[in-house]
DNA sequence: GGCTTCATGAGAGTCATTCTCACTTTTGGT
DNA sequence: ACCAAAAGTGAGAATGACTCTCATGAAGCC
């Protein structure tokens, strides 16, 4: 059984930065935010909290194209989906298709087991159009 | 209009290679297969004509997760998805539902563009599980 | 065979992410 | 409040995948 995460002034800095985002955002993003703000953070913590917020399933994460780690503070706790701006990081909470069962279905007559699976949906808004 | 990729030792080697692999391999597994092969191939080659491959749809790609390429070439043309194991990589092509046209109505629905999407399964293999 | 042009590769460079470790803060008694 | 133990922090170094540079090599074409 691990302790509760301490109460620190960076990660109060870095879960109020999410809730006031809407869009998915790398830590890089996030770090910089923070040090606009003021609530200067150093990026190590940043990395480390976000790690930890998502483990905790506070956050959801995704990696974008680059491969790089994308973080967003999700308004339903419950399994969902993502359409996200590959431009500027704009996100709608999708509600897909029931791919979870069919996932450890399908898993399971391979002789797969731990199924994940990986549905998103990336796209360009009218915003990165024009 | 681009010419077509000129045929060298390298390009043949990295296809061969591809040929007979069954599961996705990331570049550097690729560079490393080579080399033991006996058909060394530098480490800048394999990713430029694994690029190259994946351009020209020769080969799929996809990310693990820790943001790694993995490239494989696929029985079929055709879209589809994959189930990955985790450990080894091995593959199976599998038919997913079909995202498709969920993916566009639901982009479109949103004011989205040029949706992709990604549906991929990873789970652990029967060996890679004893 | 020559020649033009693309391909190669060794090594340097980039960049996100992680690690190190000395220093600071929280927290849980007291 | 006080204090020690343990966790958290951050600047900078390290890692690792991938890309770039550029001098040299090899394809394709006459």
């Amino acid at each position: 059984m691990n302790a509760p995460p301490r109460m620190t002034r960076q990660r109060t800095a870095v879960a109020d930065a999410l809730a006031d985002l809407a869009d998915f955002r790398s830590a890089q993003q996030l770090h910089e935010v923070l040090r606009s703000r003021g609530d200067s953070v150093g990026l190590a913590t940043v990395y480390r909290t976000l790690q930890a917020l998502a483990e905790a399933r506070e956050v959801d994460v995704l990696r974008n194209e680059d491969g790089e780690s994308l973080y967003r503070r999700c308004a339903r706790r419950e399994h969902h989906h993502h359409l996200v701006c590959r431009g500027c990081g704009r996100t709608v909470e999708i509600d897909g298709p029931t791919v979870e069962s069919w996932a450890s279905t399908v898993g399971a007559a391979h002789g797969f087991e731990d199924i994940d699976h990986t549905v998103e949906l990336w796209g360009t808004c009218a915003d990165c159009r024009s």
